[in-house]
RNA sequence: GGGCCCGUAGCUCAGCGGUUAGAGCAGGGGACUCAUAAUCCCUUGGUCGCAGGUUCGAUCCCUGCCGGGCCUACCA
């Protein structure tokens, strides 16, 4: 028997639990619950990532205490993890005694390994919040390209990379404020010392995936590795560091060590010995994590273990992220969906079986694509797999299943012999192969039943035998998937477990058919999807950007805007098409010296196709706010001389006029130069 | 700029140095009526991104190009 400990990355506690951090979770819930059926020792352990500014932050905003503010995300999560069956062994929090005192025992064997060095770092600091600044929270104009508005790390613009103490006109985003610039010792990590150990192990044995370990050797293993920064100075949520005092540890250190911290808590919960699970060459250690974390755990936490003598991860599994239709997920398409949101509408199951029969072991971006979701669904696990006990079981609650396995042309034990190549492929995290094998014998199965139609034979009362024999094979036919599916499908496996009146608890049970048994009353496994269930679910996570949400019921507005512009005569339809309007993106804005009203718009209709525009809506909005976004344009009028130079065009905007300006935008996925109709 | 990955039927993807390249969904036709309008049978559909090379033989290996995605460390 093996002894595996398996993790999940840890969710910040910053937000909530949506369906691209579900890909991770059910993916190892589902790796977790294959090694428990197949026999192994297996533990899945997690915990919640507590600590860092944006925490410190955000406590403040909600005017909480940090604690306050983990201790609510945390039972969240929790809600939202079992909501899906997703079943730790144990969840703990990066904010524990436990935590804490691994992350002294690891930091003492670095200082004692020589890995640690001391050094001055010139940071930006905001006096009025009281905090250094995280170069996310620091925006200003690029050096290179003076574009503003740029990150504190590098310019979207221009590409270029710099630092934030060198941006033109920097000014923080947690106090509008501009930041002066202070020193602070900093501790890092002198990975470099470990180079070796760190080519050796992210390229032999298989502890990565092939595309993860050329990643790593074409992109950092190729040079001297650069020292992990790895302290922050007060104010900071975290641990403090005992032989620096006034320095925390970065949340990215203290992260990973959750894993054993919560480990640590297991054991003492379930009186295992700790040095069992992190300090034996009997247990494997199974991360499994997304892409976009591969250095924290491929390079500096092996750094740590190394160091520190603690077990290194047997392998990391690395999986890509979720888009949705294509697509990044999105607050205003509705398709940034929570994991409550989705309990709301629709089953767990359902999302467990996606993500399965899409997951490989590659690190691919895997699609939710809701017409294909819904597809899957009603005819892979309602058509196939449950139709197999929905159409056998009614017949075989008169007669129960034979004493005998009956003849049944071998297919019992065809997809027995398949358990094999299903356990290999779940075992290697090729989820999606597996689901091909089990649906394949779904549809053998579904022929059989097709061919010997019970439902003829039941009209016969001579042939009471034969059909029980039928329903023997169907049943057990079903029963086998429904353990091979049990991994995903823990709610079927226990229904199917009910209707037989046999738990299913172990893969062995797929190799073995069950005779002569009472089959239960047979009652509905799994509801088929209505499309119109997963629209209602996009509707309510729709979330408009800014402040124009749609409200919850509809709102009374009065006539005074009609009846200070009344409607202007009726026109044709052909008159109207003589106004091209268009979307624009503002290329760039800028004050016209000498003007009151008026702003300088370089507009962009894609490629090279520009027109200058000059708006009356200065002092409404600010040139800053303007540059990126798209609005749209008259493009056909007669280009109009003014004081300040010519106008090509209008940007066009609603309101009477004076403060009341209201620019108008198109829906998110606009192109500029798309005509409006 | 550099790096990693991908490009196979309308869609999502299998496959793989060797017979006529597969599945599911979608489309077309038929059967059945036990089942949650489920199931079964038949069927339409591909110059395996493009161009070279290696080979007796390439969708598969190599090179170049085109197209797409992601990453590019003291942000996560």
């Amino acid at each position: 028997m093996r002894r595996i400990l398996v993790t999940s990355a840890l969710p910040y506690a910053n937000g909530h639990i949506h369906i691209g951090h579900l890909v991770e979770y059910l993916q190892t819930d589902i790796w977790v619950r294959f090694q428990k059926l197949r026999g192994q020792r297996c533990v899945y352990i997690c915990a919640d990532d507590t600590h860092g500014t944006a925490i410190m932050i955000r406590a403040r905003q909600e005017e909480l205490g940090e604690e306050e503010l983990i201790a609510r995300m945390k039972r969240a999560h929790i809600d939202d993890f079992a909501g899906f069956d997703i079943e730790f062994d144990h969840y703990g929090s990066t904010n524990s005694q436990a935590t804490r005192e691994v992350c002294e025992e690891i930091w003492t064997a670095l200082r004692k390994a020589g890995l640690i060095d001391e050094r001055e770092v010139t940071q930006l600091y905001d006096a009025q919040a009281g905090t250094f600044l995280a170069d996310r929270f620091v925006k200003g104009t690029c050096l290179k390209c003076n574009a503003p508005n740029q990150y504190g790390d590098s310019c979207d613009k221009c590409g270029a990379h710099y630092s934030p103490t060198d941006l033109i006109d920097p000014v923080s985003t947690l106090s509008n404020t501009k930041p002066e610039i202070r020193t602070a010792d900093h501790l890092f990590v002198n990975i470099e010392k470990l180079h070796g150990f760190l080519d050796q192990w992210t390229q032999g044995e298989k502890h990565l995936q092939p595309e993860v370990a050329n990643y790593l050797k074409g992109h950092f293993l190729c040079e001297p590795l650069r020292d992990w920064d790895v302290s922050r100075p007060a104010p900071y949520f975290g641990f403090e560091i005992p032989d620096s005092p006034g320095n925390y540890w970065y949340v990215w250190f203290d992260a990973p060590i959750g894993y054993i911290g919560s480990t640590v808590e297991w054991c003492q919960k379930h009186d295992e010995r700790f040095d069992d699970w992190w300090r034996s060459p009997e247990t494997e250690i199974h991360h499994f994590i997304g892409k976009d974390i591969i250095y924290f755990h491929t390079l500096f936490w092996p750094t740590m273990l190394k160091a520190a003598g603690f077990n290194l991860p047997e392998k990391v599994h690395i999986h890509g992220f979720l888009t949705v239709g294509g697509e990044k997920m999105s607050k205003s398409k509705g398709t940034f969906i929570l994991a409550s949101t989705f309990l709301d509408h629709l089953d767990p199951s359902y999302l467990r079986y996606y993500y399965a029969s899409k997951l490989t072991a590659r690190m691919d971006d895997i699609d939710l694509n809701f017409e294909e979701f819904v597809a899957k669904v009603n005819a892979d696990m309602v058509g196939n797999i449950v139709n197999l006990a929905s159409r056998t079981a009614r017949f075989a609650g008169q007669t129960g299943l034979s004493a005998e396995y009956p003849d049944d042309g071998g297919l019992f034990a065809k997809a027995a012999a398949d358990g094999q190549a299903i356990a290999e492929a779940y075992e290697s995290g090729d989820f999606a192969r597996a689901i091909r094998i089990i649906m394949a014998a779904g549809d053998r199965a579904n022929q059989y039943v097709e061919q010997q139609a019970p439902w003829k034979l039941a009209k016969d009362p001579t042939k009471t035998d034969r059909l029980r024999d039928v329903c023997t094979v169907g049943l057990n036919l079903f029963r086998q998937l429904a353990v091979y599916l049990a991994p995903v499908l823990p709610r079927l496996a226990r229904q199917t477990g009910e209707l037989l009146g046999d738990p299913i608890v172990s893969w062995d049970q797929s190799q073995t058919p069950l005779l002569g048994i009472v089959v239960n009353k047979f009652e509905h496994m799994m509801r088929r999807v209505d499309p119109r269930q997963v629209e209602a679910m996009v509707a309510a996570s729709a979330e408009p950007a800014e402040d124009d949400s749609p409200p919850e019921s509809i709102p009374f507005d009065n006539d005074a805007p009609l009846l200070a512009e009344p409607l202007a005569e009726t026109i044709g339809f052909d008159e109207f098409a003589k106004v091209d309007l268009r979307v624009a993106r503002v290329l760039s804005a800028e004050d016209v010296p000498g003007a009151k009203k008026l702003l300088k718009l370089t507009l962009g209709l894609g490629g090279d196709n520009r027109l200058n525009v000059f708006a009356g809506i200065k002092g409404v909005y600010k040139p800053e706010e303007l540059v990126g976004r798209l609005v749209i344009c008259a493009a056909n009028l007669t280009p109009r001389k003014m004081k300040f130079g010519t106008s090509d065009g209008m940007i066009v905007a609603a309101g009477g006029g004076g403060g009341e300006v209201y620019l108008l935008a198109p829906d998110h996925g606009a192109k500029p130069g798309q005509r409006v109709h």
